[in-house]
Parts: C-alpha cells; structure tokens; sequence
DNA sequence: CCTGTCAGTAGGAAAATCCAACTTAGTGAG
DNA sequence: CTCACTAAGTTGGATTTTCCTACTGACAGG
C-alpha cells in the first residue's frame, strides 16, 4: 500500500482525509439545531424566542448557532427596535440556497420514520400535488439515479 | 397569542417544538461522522480501517455510529473471516436512498465553499455532463423552487 | 407594583467527542 | 523464531460540547 508509507519514505501521511464538499458543508451545518434553525427560519419564524420554541434548542447553543450562521452568510440578523435592543433573523439567499438539502432530508423522514398517521408536515406543489422531490440532472434533465453517476476525483493526492 | 397559554388553560405546553421529518432524520443520520461513513461506502469505502482513514473520525466514535447506522438498518455488517473475525461494511437499500441527501449537501459545497480550483469530487451523469442536480416534482415533472411550495401541517397541536 | 416579554448571558452539570495506547489473531520478512 | 505489520476494534482519561436553570435589562400592560 502506497497511502501507509513506511519509514523510508517519510512519515506517514496521517491525512488520507478526503477533502470532499459534503464535509466542507458539514462544517458550516452540521452541528447539532443548525439545520433546524434554518427549517425555521424557511418556514417563517424570525424571533429568537420563537425558534427557541419551535426547534427545543437550547437558548445558549441556538445564540452560539445562529452567530454561526451569520458568520458565514446564511443569516442576517437585524435590530427591529432599541431599548431593549432586539433582533430578528432571516435567511438570506444564500441561507435559502439550503433548501434543496432541507427538502430532501425531509423527504427522506417522510418515507422512512412515519407511522400510519403519515408526516407531521408536507409541502404542496404548485402544481397542486404534494411534492415528491427527485433529483433530475440540470444538463439533461433527466431524473438521476445513483447507478447514473460515476465519481470523479482529480486524482492527485488525498481528495476523492 | 394562542401558543402560550396562560394558567387557565392548563399547563404551559413545554413542547412547541415541532414534530417533522427533517428533525426524525437528524436522529437517525445527524451526529458528526454518521453522514460521512455513509459517504464513504457510498464511494466503494467497506472496510472499518478505511473508512477511519478517509473520514478522520475517531475509532471509538465510528464503532458507535457505524452500529447506529446498522439499528437502523442503513448498514450491514458482516463478517468476512475468522480467527481473528473482521468485518466488512456494506450499504443497505435504505442507506443507498440517502444519496439524495448527500447529493445536495455536496452541491451546496461545491457550488458555495470551493475555490478556483474547483470542487474536490465531482459525479458525472450517464449523459456525459458533470453532475449539476435540480429537484424536480415527482407528479408534474417541474423544477421545485422553494417558491413553488406551500407549508401544509394537519393543523394540530404542535406539529407544523 | 407586579407580571410578562424578548433576547440573550452566566455558571455548573452532564454528555459527547477525541486521542493515544492496548488487544487479538493472524501474515510475511529475515 | 522474532520482529514488524494488519484489521477491527476496546479502553481510560482528557477535552470539548451540550444542556439546564437561573439571571439580566428595558420595556409594556394591568
């Protein structure tokens, strides 16, 4: 094996990590109630409190969170009023750039962790059914199935 | 406000907080290295040693999740000798159906957080073109924004 | 004056994560 | 035979996060 060098050729090259755009994502929200405040945000709350509320996230970490989130752009948090000074929050386009993720994490609850009683909340289509989301490939527009795609990597050092 | 009730109605009811696949989802797949071990065996990765290699996460950690995912029955863990038994690691259909999931996740990275050099991986559909993936209604064939979509919750209680 | 609201902070307990070392039952090299 | 190495963990302890409860400040309503 080439990755586990031995003594000869240098110290082991402790990062065979791949440098992938999901863990890059991950890094920005994928900590704990991150996503569930942007579910709330998309889905119309804007005050602390009312996130706090609605996700069961601690006020502390939820501060910390949406701090978080301002620092990278998907939130802004703006000042409604001044003494006592108060903000609300809203996503910008960026923070709503997530939704694609959203939907199909939520999909994916919908058909795997639901009894009998069906999902505690759908999404109605405009076109009047409820959304069943697939993902179709811009370039052709067809839908894509995993057996479609096939993996490129650049080939050079750790990425894959 | 109707939400938080004051004494007459009974108890404040603590939980708000909103029942919803998104958050089912997070439970089962949300905890720090669970989405990427699924990205690995996703990429061919079947074996414990790689998948701590590509991924980074701690051993003990990995343990955890990797028997998480099989509870679950997103993994299936089998063994391949004995003398000392070890294990190989392999996908079931309903780890597979989180390609989605992971598919927007890389997008939002790819499109978000890479430099000039482009994104680390990049998955080429059958039609030749590097994968750029549109949600797409199920029903009518249409592209989804989130504008096309309207919240619809059973109007009781917390869930929404 | 008393209570309630909102958007946090503060302090400390509890839990999760991380890290390095160890284990077990082998294989291949010298 | 001995040494080094592998794979798939396990173990103990340090570190980091998360969680929980209570508190703050500046106001509004009764």
């Amino acid at each position: 094996m080439i990755s586990n060098s031995p003594a000869i050729l240098g110290p082991v090259t402790t990062t065979d990590v791949r440098d992938c755009s999901i863990a890059r994502t991950l890094e920005v929200v994928g900590e704990k109630w991150s996503l569930l405040a942007v579910r709330e945000l998309m889905l119309g709350s804007d005050r602390f409190e009312e996130i706090v509320r609605r996700t069961g996230a601690p006020r502390d970490i939820l501060t910390t969170r949406l701090r978080k989130l301002e620092a990278h752009g998907l939130v802004e948090r703006e000042p409604y009023q001044d003494r006592p000074v108060r903000h609300r929050y809203r996503l910008t386009a960026l923070g709503w750039s997530l939704a694609p993720v959203l939907t199909m994490l939520r999909d994916w609850g919908d058909t795997h962790l639901v009894g009998p009683e069906g999902p505690p909340v759908t999404l109605r289509h405009t076109c009047g059914e409820l959304l069943r989301p697939r993902i179709h490939c811009a370039a052709c527009g067809e839908a894509v199935t995993s057996r479609d795609l096939e993996v490129v990597t650049d080939g050079t050092s750790d990425r894959g």
